[in-house]
DNA sequence: CGCCGGTTTGAGTCCATTCAAGAGGAGTGG
DNA sequence: CCACTCCTCTTGAATGGACTCAAACCGGCG
């Protein structure tokens, strides 16, 4: 039973009016976009790899992740999301998930059938521009991500990651502080970051010695922001 | 001074028809985009990264690569092109480039503006959602190459390379025996694979010396088809 | 209190890198 | 036609960043 309500997918319209200017109908045209509420525990599979859905979930609340997992059984991190984000917009279009998406902490979605997003998409050109791009931006990411991966050392590697964590929690107006969330083990930094949870460890205790970081496990304090941004190679231009 | 033809643009339409339906009206609306043709020699620039562009290129034919450069100066690949594909559709809308694309062989473009883009996709909801697909796509494939990097090993993320160009060059109708065109150098695979160019040198004699490949350089023969897919763990999928 | 998931630490190993030099091959110009 | 250059490929030896394996520590929670 589909519900409708016009500011449970505020932060979603939040993030697509940030890069991609909407018209009042076209805003409220995506308002009004039937949804289905659900919420999900730490580790729970909102998606698996090779699924078919007829609905995409956009995240309202907590934070999920991105992942694939390799012949071997390694896993590999692909995307952090958090408030406003479609985290499986794509499958809209695609047929069949190539990889799976799972809550990092307790979260909050709002399920909307692919079929009315893309009437929504059909009927204001702006709408399927601002979705677009969106993904365009998406993808933006996962290009930073293997240059991230392919190119840079453990410390540059993990300091990039939080750089990113943290200027879209900004972004999503979640925080401003110095204080930002982190709600990734050791293990999981390391899937993220292509390293082991054991040098993932060693290396954040080298960065905290260094002062680039301080506090402790689900949220970090950046004690030292430029410093940090320099130690990760980290150019925002890529969230465009 | 744009130019029209109803062939020209025949390998973009192929492709996108590969994974989207589209009616004739659509398609004679994308033959009919005007364009401009220009060639490149081997290692010169179609787009720097921090560009603003107007038009984007479909690439006619040759191979090109997108590339970002890290603080350090090292440069990650992060993806191939070939025959058919848009190599910088995602300039159509955002507004700078986050990257480079540089061309690997002597290439042939044709370029379209970003403005005769969008109104197509604007009157033609099919074609938006074609080239959207399309977006996604290389999506996917970021995806999977973060994943490459991240977690495999130098011999699977060598042979997976290969696999997905052999097999892309194969759905473009360039090439259908077990010879492959290749043009890369190996300080090129390198820089595509997260490894060194002495690196990819020694992992590929190994691979020779196991049967999975052989030929010299710019072209490779798969003399052990099953047995490469198996060293790259490759799984098609993700090409959708 | 005792379990449990996550963090921390140590020691040894290895895959890939670095540095350096030599060989091969294609193209250029005298 | 040969000398010369440049680029790529090849090879060797030494180094090192990250991994593996394993055990101990810690805090939260039932």
């Amino acid at each position: 039973m589909p519900n409708s309500n016009s500011t449970v997918l505020a932060p979603v319209v939040g993030k697509l009016t940030q890069h991609s200017q909407l018209a009042l109908a076209e805003i409220d045209a995506l308002l009004d976009l039937p949804f289905r509420i659900a919420t999900f525990d730490p580790g729970s599979y909102l998606v698996r790899e090779g699924d078919r859905t007829d609905s995409s979930a956009a995240l309202l609340s907590g934070f999920v992740y991105r992942s694939k997992i390799a012949g071997s059984g390694a896993r590999q991190i692909l995307a952090v999301h958090l408030r406003g984000d479609l985290v499986d917009l794509q499958n809209s279009l695609l047929n069949e998930a190539d990889h799976s998406v799972q809550a990092l902490t307790r979260v909050e979605v709002a399920y909307v059938s692919h079929r009315a997003i893309l009437d929504v998409a059909e009927t204001f050109p702006a709408v399927a521009r601002a979705l677009w791009r969106d993904t365009l931006i998406d993808s933006s990411v996962f290009r930073e991500w293997i240059l991230n991966i392919g190119q840079r050392n453990a410390r540059q590697r993990i300091s990039h990651l939080l750089c990113e964590l943290a200027l879209r929690q900004e972004k999503a107006g979640l925080c401003e502080g110095p204080n930002y969330e982190w709600p990734m083990t050791q293990e999981q930094i390391g899937d993220a970051t292509g390293l082991t949870g054991v040098h993932v460890n060693r290396t954040l205790q080298a960065m905290r010695s260094d002062g680039l970081i301080s506090g402790n496990r689900q949220s970090v304090i950046i004690t030292d922001w430029p410093k940090l941004q320099a130690a990760g190679d980290f150019n925002r231009a890529y969230l465009h």
